[in-house]
DNA sequence: ACCTGAACACCGTTCAAGT
DNA sequence: ACCTGAACACCGTTCAAGT
């Protein structure tokens, strides 16, 4: 796993070729989370990848715990949220792509996010890019963070449903076995099953142009909502793809 | 845990008292949960609150996985999402408060439902319920399944936000220490720490409402969002609580 | 300071056996 | 059909010991 030779190219003489530091555990975390998924995220096989005695972790983390928030820190902590773009709403939009893209790349992460009781720090990049965002547009205080709730969630919420495959229990057949549904009936469902593909990316530009849209700024609020019909459906530029 | 002693009322003769079953199983599950919260949702734990061999439940249910399923399910197949309001706003909006309060009730419910790479049957009917409701209002298809997806999305990113303490980790030294935040600061963040009270039944009807004024229904595509204004920010009436 | 091996208290689940 | 006890292959973590 990650057979990088790890050269010790600090002060040459005594520093003793110790077999392990964070960086080196973090980097073989992901790839152990990247091909066998959070189940497999053991401290044991953790350890048994590394070759190095379970315990040799406890030197560099305090505890699973510890390990599995620096994992997902240094996840999320690597990518740049901020941008350049004049327009606040595309600034938003970049924010949001990237954070979705980095843990679709890692579809691992969203259920280690998820099993955290502390998110980690670097989730606030994002927030901060927001807050900062919606500022220039005239929204600040508590409707402001309503606003970055409101995207941060969606995203999460998201992208948490897209890692695990949406329709995988929309069998129609199950639906009918089970008698939850009795009252209604289900048949829009049954006829929202038809879709066999559905678009992710395009149902994540809609969340986040409708919620963009819906933020209740000093341009919406003078003007009134003239360019709401060009606001709500543009797909924008496709989001970004990872290699 | 749960001392109802099971009357054995069927078929007074022969049924043998069996100890178990799986509604009985379900709702000392329940009541674990609700108790120790859902790493104490163990097979072995259980079956010892239950009095009974820990194989003793594989009577009942396949594996963990399908135990922790029937939970979820039992959860929110007992509740109502469906209700007689003659705005279809109001019938989204019941709906998804109904959804978050059953969650809330049992907050260690999010971490659980996480879990499941399954979700459980019942999710079905809160679907069926928005599909409904949006037809009334002109909008199906691929644009009403967004809109369904947007509100369940936001729904449980914020359930699981809220539950988990959101600023928990807001600490701004403990951001300070981190070098995450270094390129743009994060006096946002800052400021927006100040709100140490933080409003989530008011930031739960903004984006409600927020989502169901930017859904593109025939209503909306005919007036030019005439009621923008006061679709925008109005709360409603108070949501739902559990005793 | 860093790593090891043995040990402890837990897991989910298989299996053979009981009724 | 339902339950049991013993056993297996795993966990995270403590501890005493090595260098």
């Amino acid at each position: 796993m990650t057979s990088k030779p790890r050269e010790t190219r600090r002060s040459r003489g005594r520093p003793r070729d110790r077999a392990l530091d964070r960086e080196h555990v973090l980097s073989a975390a992901v790839t152990l989370l990247d091909r066998e998924g959070p189940d497999a995220l053991t401290m044991r096989r953790l350890a048994a990848g590394l070759q190095v005695s379970p315990m040799a972790l406890y030197n560099h983390f305090d505890s699973k715990k510890d390990l599995l928030r620096s994992v997902a820190e240094q996840l999320v902590g690597q990518t740049q949220f901020s941008s350049g773009h004049e327009d606040w709403r595309e600034r938003i939009r970049f924010c949001f792509r990237r954070l979705r893209s980095v843990i679709l790349a890692h579809p691992g992460a969203v259920r280690l996010m998820e099993s955290l009781e502390q998110a980690p720090l670097a989730v606030f990049s994002p927030m901060e890019v927001t807050l900062a965002a919606l500022e220039t547009a005239g929204l600040t205080g508590e409707p402001a963070l309503r606003s970055y709730f409101l995207l941060t969630n969606f995203t999460m919420g998201q992208v948490s449903y897209e890692v695990r495959g949406p329709f995988k229990a929309l069998d129609p057949a199950r639906a009918l076995a089970s008698g939850h549904l009795r009252g209604e009936g289900f048949c829009h469902i049954e006829a929202a099953a038809q879709f066999e593909h559905w678009d992710f990316d395009a149902a994540f530009e809609f969340g986040l142009s409708t919620i963009i849209a819906g933020s209740p700024t000093d341009h919406a609020l003078r003007k009134n909502s003239s360019n709401l019909q060009s606001t709500q459906f543009p797909i924008g530029p496709t989001p970004i793809r990872f290699a």
